[in-house]
DNA sequence: AATGAATGAGGATTCATTCAT
DNA sequence: AATGAATGAATCCTCATTCAT
């Protein structure tokens, strides 16, 4: 009885455990914190097996990363009719963001965290969160570009770093302390202050609200 | 002969070498990552005479956030005198936060790297980091609620959260890449868009931009 | 298409590549230092694989040893017709296995690595090299009393003995020191120290040379 | 009772304890085949304390090559005063390497093994033997030139090459095969040959044998 | 004939910490 | 005020081997 000793092998589904136990762990405690013992606790896999699986703890790492941006790219459900004003739209993509943060925080968090780092061996986890996050910074770029037309490209680039990283930063409140932070309405009142700081790019004559 | 001082018995001399050293390597690796044999490498002093200095590496730790946020701190040259137009007031602040930011991050850094860890015994020094940066966003409400005496407490409360929480962010996209991003800038950008933003939620008919 | 042959179940093909891989390995590495990994990685085939070919690792080490012994064997074109004095003939036998060792020094080389090391439970290898040796040994015996049949036993085993062990040592200074060391010269000094010995051991009152 | 648990400290009694058990493991076993843990458990103190004397494996095989290359130059009593006529002198230096090797084999046990291995990385007791023996070597061929002033620098250096390499396989024949095999014997004909060797390169007229 | 997956034991090394001096 | 030495637990990773397919 119990468990039987033997499952017949299944690659996949192994790989997938491993996965599970390490974006909780890595996401708990970062890269060094991450421990290939405990990974092999949580998933209950011996250790040796994790490294059938991955060539070594970075490899690990760097898988962490890549399947929870994809988790939380599919997680964030993006609007498909672009409906409204440009101002609603805006509005809408920030309580997206907001929402996929709060429900799918797996990947921003392990990836900040190898972000501030900066070890002489750069781990290659935080080489690919760099590359997605670049990626997903350009889209942002794309989306308010086709949202105001009239943008020139540096002002298009301030605000997508800006919009980005403010974000970065109100995920970071929120998760430091969960209670005191409401992280719906940071985004409401960041997707405002972007969209008039857009218009006034847009005509720098404009008055001041 | 040779040097005069230090020669034998300088605990105040040996407790800076061991915090400089810690601030380095803490600054690059977080918590797991700074080890004390590492410390004491980079220091020069044996690792048993660390423990002579701190109680444990906790406690190391708990210091050089302590330190170091008092370091940046003084490395921020608030301007004394009152001067100007509130919008001016809020970008000669904003300025200064950015200066202070590029020129000693490792508060912020390691404070981060700190605040986004999740381990079940939660290190002193991220409580610490947590306290000091408690009274850091409230300083920034006292200032806000000075500056605009209209503004209700809920208010004030959100736009000091933003604040602080948006700098987090763009201070760690200049971590990040340091060449591609103007942190200068989009300190710039940021005091615009807060200030902007105080003037609507103290009057919500203004109309937009 | 492609390749015609190999292309599925070819066992002895593989077995052969198995034993290339391993060869390789043990002549850099010794028994210890030759890890199945190891092998499977520069033969491209399965650790499981080379399971299915060997027993376990101590009967690979014993197959490449068997395998390079009779490699370097055929390696070594002993001249078939005796021609010429018994001086010309030692003469003619050192440079052959000179030759050889500079050629297919891996059967040696592995050997020797075998022969020193003294484990609890010996490898079978070194079994099965001590033993091919042994029987070396006594070919140069034969060949010595068929070339000077005045000799006694105990002398002819004496200078087979020392023979063969100083052509080990040989072949380790070459195998040490490729460039400063020539074999092929060092190897004829021999034959011509063994012949003059065996000489004066057929007549001990011969004067010194 | 038993053992007190706390000794006081003394570095130097533990490096020499540690190099005791070293010794004796890698003489039997071979780089590979040493294990930090092995040594431990022989010497008595644990794996963490053999790194506090050593910075890795590679330094403490390199120390032990070192401090058994002092045992064994010591433990060779070379006659002091040099009496009898050259070949009788010959005669006794090779008797007195015999018997050193017989009593003190970890040296060259392990240096020969080291000697025959060619790992990517080589070992730095492995660099360290070669040196050693180097030094041996141009010791024997001094030694030599002194003896029989009329040879040429070409013939020492042949004559000195031989002869230590010649040593080597003897005293690998003699690890082999304890029971079959007399050192002493063998060096006693190794100085013979080698002598009369040198006779016949100072006058290449003089008759064979 | 071959192999993907798994596994427990053991590899070297570093960890934070202690203790006697 | 400081430190050389020690230490058990934990680190990452490789080992030889097995087994179901």
């Amino acid at each position: 009885m119990g468990e039987p000793r033997k499952q017949r092998a299944n690659g996949i589904e192994s790989r997938r455990r491993i996965l599970d136990a390490a974006v909780e762990i890595a996401g708990e405690r970062g890269y060094e914190g991450t421990s290939i013992a405990a990974v092999s606790a949580r998933c209950g896999l011996p250790a040796s097996s994790i490294y059938w699986h991955f060539k070594d703890k970075d490899d690990l790492i760097a898988a962490v990363i890549e399947r929870s941006f994809d988790a939380w790219l599919s997680a964030m459900d993006l609007p498909g009719e672009h409906s409204g004003t440009p101002r609603e739209r805006v509005e809408q993509m920030a309580a997206s963001v907001a929402k996929s943060l709060v429900d799918a925080p797996d990947f921003l968090r392990l990836g900040l965290m190898l972000a501030l780092e900066r070890r002489p061996e750069e781990p290659r986890g935080r080489t690919v969160f760099l590359q997605v996050r670049q990626v997903a910074r350009r889209r942002v770029a794309e989306i308010t570009a086709a949202l105001l037309p009239d943008l020139d490209d540096a002002s298009i680039d301030l605000l997508a770093t800006y919009a980005v990283a403010a974000a970065d930063g109100l995920f970071i409140a929120h998760q430091t302390d969960h209670d005191a932070i409401d992280l719906i309405g940071l985004f409401e009142l960041h997707a405002r202050l972007l969209f008039d700081a857009a218009l006034r790019l847009t005509d720098p004559e404009r008055p001041h609200p």
